[in-house]
RNA sequence: GGGCGGUUAGCUCAGCUGGUUAGAGCGAUUCCCUUACAAGGAAUAGGCCGGCGGUUCGAGUCCGUCACCGCCCACCA
C-alpha cells in the first residue's frame, strides 16, 4: 500500500475531533497520489473505464477575487457530487480554473494605481496590461490555494485560465467563426455606458435600483408659425433635464386631441433655441405626465426607437466620461448632473420651469462600479443572438439539458424569448483583444493574427497596407461561454487526433464533452449557463451539459446579501479554521434545498461540527472494543469494498438485525435522494441514522453484549459495530470528506487493504429490510423511553436500578432482550419479572405503562403518587379513545375503504386493532389502580 | 407592468410525486461529569403548517384567491 504513515502515525485518537489536526494533512496527501484524476481512477480500478465519466466543469472564480461563500456552496455541492459518482464507479472529472473577469480585475488594478496617483492612460496599454498579469501572478496562488482550503477534489492537472494560450485560441476561433457565419456585427447603436469605467456594458450588467429623483416639469418653447403669442408653450415632463440639450423632437399621441393642433409644429430646445418638429406617435401615453414627451434619441431607448420610426437625427451630447461634450452647448465640460441643475436654474431665469417634484423611479446602475449607466450612442461589437437563443430553447424543451429545480426553465424559456444583441465589446485593456483588423478605408479582416490579416488584405488590397487592430476587448463573459469545451481542448482537437507532441489531454474533447453537471447559483443563468448553452450548440453541435443544478444563494443571518460593506458578510476561510471543513460544508448542503436561498447561522454550523465530533467519538468507542487481530474482514467483494465481515445470521442478535436493516434503508434512501437531487435530505438522513440511531441506541445496546456476553457474542456485536460504521463512513464521505476519512485511516484491517476512503466503493444495499427485527426493537425502543419517562417523572436517581414488572402478550420480547432492557433502562435484573398474565403486578402501588405492546409495572416503593397516575392514566386513555374514534370513523366510510389504496386501508385496521389492545391494558391499570 | 419564491415550534429550516397523532438543529425547562463523546447523555414543554374558498374518502402537500416578505425580468418620460 501507499506511504500513509504519516496518518497512521495519529495511532491515538483524542477525544476530540480537531480539524486542523488533519484537513491539509489529507488534501496534500489525496491529491499527491492522483486520487482527482481520472486516469488514476481507472488504473486503481475503481473506476469502470467504460463506464460514462462524470464531469463537471468547475465555475471559474475571479482570478483577483477573494473566495466567498458562494464559492464555500459550490464547492461543497460540486465536490459532494463527484466524490459521489467516483465512489460509485464512475470516471469523474472536476475540472478547476480562474476567470481573467475583464472589468472586475482591470478595476482592482486601477485603483491600485490610484493609491498612487496614477491612471491607466498614464502606463499605456502594454505596461498596464503587464501590470494586470503581474497582479494575477500573485493572486492566483492565493485563490487556488484557498480553493484548496475548500478541500475539491478537482483534478489540477488540467487547471485552466480563461486567457491562457489554448482559452485564447478558443475565443479566437469562436470569434471569427461567428463572424464569418454573420453572427458578429459592428455598428453605432444605443448602448448602456458606465462613466466610470468609460466603457460599453451589456444589459446584464446593468442594475436597476429605485432612486429618489425628481421629475421635472416645464414649458417647451414652441414656434408659433401664426405670431400669435398666448399659447407658445407646451408642458413636457422628464427625470433628467440634462437630455433636454439632445432633443430632437417633441412628441404627443396621435390621437391626443389636446396636442392634435400642435403636430407638424416647430418646439425650440430651451437655452439651445435648436429647431425641433412636433411629431405623433403610438408610444405616448397621453395619461402619463403632461401627455407631451421630449424625444432625446441619443440618451434614451424608447426615444431612439421613436427616433427610427420618424427619421429624426440622433444627438449625442454626453463624452465617455459622462461629462457634457460641445453639442451641450454652454453647458459643455460640465458633469451630467451638474449640467442637469445649472440648465434647471437658467430655465427658471428664463421662466420655463412650471415644477419639479420629488419622483422615485429605476435607474440603471453599473454591476461593477454602481455608476449611473448612461445610454450613449456608440460603435461596438454584437453578436446576433436570435438564432443561438432558438437551439438554446429547443435543448431545454425537448429534455437535452435538464434544469433543477425545474421552474427555472421558465426563466430560462422568458429570457431567450425576449433576448435583445449582446453587446461584447468593452472600452477596456484587460481581456481578449477583438480580432479584428481594419485597412485605410476601414475594411475589416478577421484574423487569428496580424500576420494573418496582412495576407488578407494583400489579397483585397494587392499589395502590403496599414493595418490597425480595434482597440477594444470581448465581454469577459464571452470565454465563460466556451468554458465547457474551450477547457478540454477545443477547438485543437475538435476532430479528435492528437498529432505530435501534443498535450496528453488531447483526448479529453472527445472523453469528457459534453459534460454532466453545471452547477452554480441561480443567479447567473443568463450571465453565463444560458450562453454556455448557445455557445456550446454553435460550435460542438451538442449541450455542453445535461444537467444544469441550481443552488440558492447564501445569504447573511438577517437576510440580506452578505457584503462587506454591511458587515455582515463571513469568510468561509475563518469559519473553516474555527469548526472545520466538513462542519461548514455539511451546512451548506443540508441548510437549503435547491433554488432557495439560505440565511447561514453560526449556530447550525457549530450544531454541525458537533456532529463531526460525534462520529469521531462513536468511532474512538468501537476502535477500543475492536482487536485487530480478531476482526475479520470480507475480502470477496474487490480491492475498493474490502470491508467488515458479519456474523452469521444465527449470532447475530435483534439489535444488531434492526441496526443492519436501518442501515440497508438508509444506504437505499441516500443513493435514491441524491439521484434526485434532494442532497440535503440525504445529508440529514445520514445525520439521523449515526446519530439517532447507531450512537444513541446500537451502540449503547451493544455495551452489554460487549462487556457481559459471551465472547461469541460480542465478537458478533464488534463485527456488526465495526461494519456499520465503515459502511456509514462511505455513505457520509461525500458530505463530510475530512472527518471520515480521518476515522476510516484508523480502521484495523480495511485501512491497512486500501489506500484511502475516498477511493473505496460507494456502498449498495446489501440484503433485505429485517421489518420484523425494526418493528420489535421500535417496541423495545418505545418501553425503554417511557421508563425512563417515569424515571425522570419520579426523579429516580439516575444510577438507581429499579424493579420492574413486564406483563402481557409481548412478553417474550423482554424475555428476549432482557440484558438489553436491563441496560437501557437501569433496571435491576434480580428484581425484573416478566408474566404472561395482563394482571402482573401485586408488588403494591405500581406506575403502570402501556407501552410496545405489553404492560410494564414499576413498582417506586413509597414514591408513586395515586392521583397523579389516575390523571395521567385517564389521560392516556382518552388519547386512545379520540385514536378509535378517528380510526373507527375512518373504516366506517364506505368512501375510504372504497377509494382509499387497499394498503392505507390495511395499515388503518392494523392500526385499530392495535390501539384496541392499548386501550384494554390502560383500562386495565386504570381499574387496578383504582381498586 | 410581468414572472418566481417564501410564509410550518421562540429562532433557522426539512417535510420528494396527497395517506399514521407534522420533524430536525438551536434556544427553553428538569436531571446527570454513567469508563465513546459535557462539542455529551436522559426526559419535558412548545405548532389551527399566513387568511379564506375549492378538489378529494383524506390536504402542510393539489387548485383558486387575498395578505405580507423577498427576488428576477421590464423602454413609461
Amino acid at each position: 500500500m501507499a506511504d500513509t504513515s504519516s496518518l497512521e502515525s495519529q495511532a491515538e485518537m483524542p477525544t476530540i475531533y480537531e480539524p486542523q489536526q488533519w484537513e491539509e494533512k489529507l488534501y496534500q496527501w489525496w491529491e499527491s497520489m492522483g486520487f482527482f484524476r481520472p486516469e488514476q481512477q481507472i488504473e486503481s480500478g475503481l473506476a469502470d473505464p467504460d463506464a460514462p465519466p462524470f464531469v463537471i466543469s468547475m465555475p471559474p472564480p475571479n482570478v483577483t477575487g477573494v473566495l466567498h461563500l458562494g464559492h464555500a456552496i459550490t464547492s461543497a455541492v460540486e465536490d459532494m457530487l463527484i466524490r459521489h459518482h467516483r465512489m460509485a464507479g464512475r470516471p469523474t472529472l472536476w475540472l478547476p480554473g480562474t476567470d481573467h473577469a475583464g472589468i472586475a480585475t482591470q478595476n482592482v488594478v486601477e485603483r491600485k494605481l490610484a493609491e498612487s496617483g496614477a491612471t491607466r492612460h498614464d502606463l499605456g496599454r502594454a505596461r498596464f496590461v503587464q501590470e494586470v498579469w503581474d497582479w494575477k501572478d500573485e493572486y492566483h496562488g492565493q485563490i487556488s490555494g484557498q480553493q484548496r482550503r475548500m478541500g475539491i477534489s478537482c483534478d489540477w492537472t488540467r487547471e485552466r485560465f480563461t486567457l491562457d494560450d489554448g482559452l485564447s485560441d478558443a475565443v479566437l476561433e469562436a470569434f471569427i467563426r461567428l463572424y464569418n457565419d454573420d453572427l458578429i456585427y459592428r455598428g453605432n447603436y444605443l448602448v448602456n455606458w458606465c462613466p466610470r469605467c468609460e466603457s460599453a456594458i451589456s444589459d446584464l450588467e446593468v442594475e436597476h435600483e429605485p432612486v429618489d429623483g425628481k421629475l421635472y416639469t416645464f414649458r417647451y418653447p414652441l414656434r408659433d408659425p401664426s405670431g400669435a403669442s398666448s399659447a407658445n408653450h407646451v408642458e413636457v415632463s422628464t427625470t433628467r433635464p440634462e437630455t433636454i440639450l439632445g432633443d430632437t423632437a417633441v412628441a404627443v399621441h396621435p390621437e391626443d386631441e389636446r396636442y392634435a393642433h400642435l403636430i407638424g409644429g416647430t418646439a425650440l430646445v430651451p437655452i439651445l433655441e435648436r429647431e425641433i418638429p412636433i411629431i405623433a406617435d403610438e408610444h405616448v401615453d397621453p395619461q402619463f405626465g403632461t401627455g407631451a414627451l421630449k424625444v432625446t434619441p441619443g440618451h434614451d431607448p424608447n426615444d431612439y426607437q421613436i427616433a427610427q420610426r420618424h427619421n429624426l437625427p440622433y444627438i449625442n451630447i454626453t463624452n465617455v466620461d459622462g461629462t457634457l461634450n460641445e453639442a451641450a452647448g454652454p453647458y459643455a465640460g460640465l458633469d451630467r448632473f451638474a449640467a442637469r441643475e445649472k440648465l434647471w436654474q437658467d430655465m427658471a431665469a428664463a421662466g420655463l420651469v412650471v415644477t419639479d417634484k420629488p419622483h422615485v423611479h429605476e435607474v440603471g446602475h453599473c454591476q461593477r462600479c454602481h455608476t449611473i449607466v448612461e445610454p450613449l450612442l456608440s460603435t461596438q461589437w454584437f453578436v446576433k443572438t436570435k438564432p443561438l437563443a432558438e437551439a438554446a430553447t429547443a435543448a431545454v424543451r425537448d429534455g437535452r439539458v435538464k434544469i433543477v429545480p425545474e421552474r427555472f426553465e421558465r426563466n430560462y424559456y422568458h429570457w431567450m424569448d425576449n433576448i435583445r444583441d449582446w453587446c461584447i465589446s468593452r472600452q477596456l485593456w484587460w481581456g481578449h483583444r477583438i480580432p479584428i483588423w481594419y485597412g485605410p478605408d476601414g475594411h475589416q479582416f478577421a484574423a487569428r493574427s496580424e500576420s494573418d490579416a496582412l495576407e488578407q488584405a494583400i489579397e483585397i488590397y494587392g499589395e502590403t497596407v496599414e493595418l490597425e487592430q480595434d482597440e477594444d476587448v470581448l465581454d469577459t463573459w464571452f470565454s465563460s461561454a466556451l468554458w465547457p469545451f474551450s477547457t478540454l481542448g477545443w477547438p485543437q482537437f475538435e476532430n479528435g487526433e492528437a498529432t505530435g507532441d501534443a498535450a496528453s489531454h488531447a483526448s479529453d474533447l472527445a472523453r469528457f464533452y459534453p459534460t454532466t453537471v453545471l452547477e452554480t447559483g441561480y443567479d447567473i443563468i443568463f450571465f453565463w449557463v444560458a450562453r454556455m448553452i448557445m455557445m456550446g450548440l454553435y460550435f460542438t453541435g451538442e449541450a455542453p451539459f445535461k444537467y444544469v443544478y441550481l443552488h440558492g444563494l447564501v445569504r447573511a443571518e438577517d437576510g440580506r446579501k452578505m457584503s462587506k460593506s454591511l458587515g455582515n458578510a463571513l469568510d468561509p476561510l475563518d469559519l473553516i479554521g474555527e469548526y472545520g471543513n466538513d462542519a461548514l460544508r455539511f451546512t451548506l448542503l443540508t441548510g437549503s434545498t435547491p433554488g432557495n436561498d439560505m440565511k447561514l447561522t453560526v449556530s447550525r454550523i457549530e450544531a454541525n461540527r458537533n456532529f463531526a465530533n460525534k462520529i469521531w467519538n462513536a468511532a474512538r468507542f468501537v476502535l477500543m472494543n475492536l482487536e485487530a487481530d480478531e476482526v475479520a474482514l470480507d475480502k470477496e467483494s474487490g480491492p475498493n469494498s474490502i470491508t467488515y465481515a458479519l456474523p452469521p445470521v444465527a449470532a447475530q442478535n435483534l439489535a444488531d438485525r434492526w441496526i443492519l436493516s436501518r442501515l440497508n434503508a438508509v444506504q437505499t434512501h441516500v443513493t435514491q435522494l441524491i439521484e434526485n437531487w434532494q442532497l440535503g435530505e440525504a445529508g440529514r438522513q445520514l445525520y439521523e441514522f449515526l446519530w439517532s440511531e447507531y450512537c444513541d441506541w446500537y451502540i449503547e445496546a451493544a455495551k452489554p453484549r460487549l462487556y457481559g456476553g459471551q465472547p461469541e457474542e460480542a465478537n458478533a456485536t464488534r463485527q456488526v459495530l465495526a461494519y456499520t460504521l465503515e459502511q456509514s463512513l462511505r455513505l457520509l464521505h461525500p458530505f463530510m470528506p475530512y472527518v471520515t476519512e480521518a476515522i476510516w485511516s484508523h480502521l484495523p484491517g480495511v485501512a491497512q487493504h486500501a489506500e484511502s476512503l475516498m477511493t473505496q466503493r460507494w456502498p449498495t444495499a446489501v440484503g433485505q429490510r429485517d421489518t420484523q427485527a425494526e418493528d420489535s426493537f421500535g417496541r423495545i425502543q418505545d418501553i425503554v423511553r417511557a421508563i425512563r419517562n417515569a424515571r425522570a417523572e419520579y426523579n429516580v436517581e439516575p444510577g438507581r436500578r429499579i424493579a420492574a414488572v413486564f406483563a402481557g402478550s409481548g412478553h417474550t420480547l423482554v424475555h428476549e432482550n432482557l440484558a438489553l432492557f436491563t441496560s437501557l433502562a437501569r433496571l435491576d435484573a434480580q428484581q425484573v419479572a416478566i408474566e404472561s398474565s395482563a394482571n402482573g403486578s401485586d408488588a403494591g402501588p405500581s406506575v403502570q405503562l402501556n407501552a410496545g405492546g405489553l404492560t410494564t409495572y414499576l413498582p417506586l416503593a413509597g414514591m408513586v403518587d395515586l392521583a397523579a397516575e389516575q390523571k395521567r392514566l385517564q389521560k392516556e386513555l382518552d388519547n386512545v379513545d379520540n385514536q378509535i374514534n378517528r380510526a373507527t370513523g375512518l373504516l366506517s366510510n364506505v368512501n375510504f375503504v372504497g377509494k382509499a389504496p387497499q394498503q392505507v386501508v390495511q395499515r388503518e385496521r392494523d392500526k385499530l386493532e392495535e390501539l384496541e389492545s392499548q386501550r384494554k391494558q390502560v383500562a386495565a391499570s386504570l381499574e387496578q389502580l383504582t381498586a
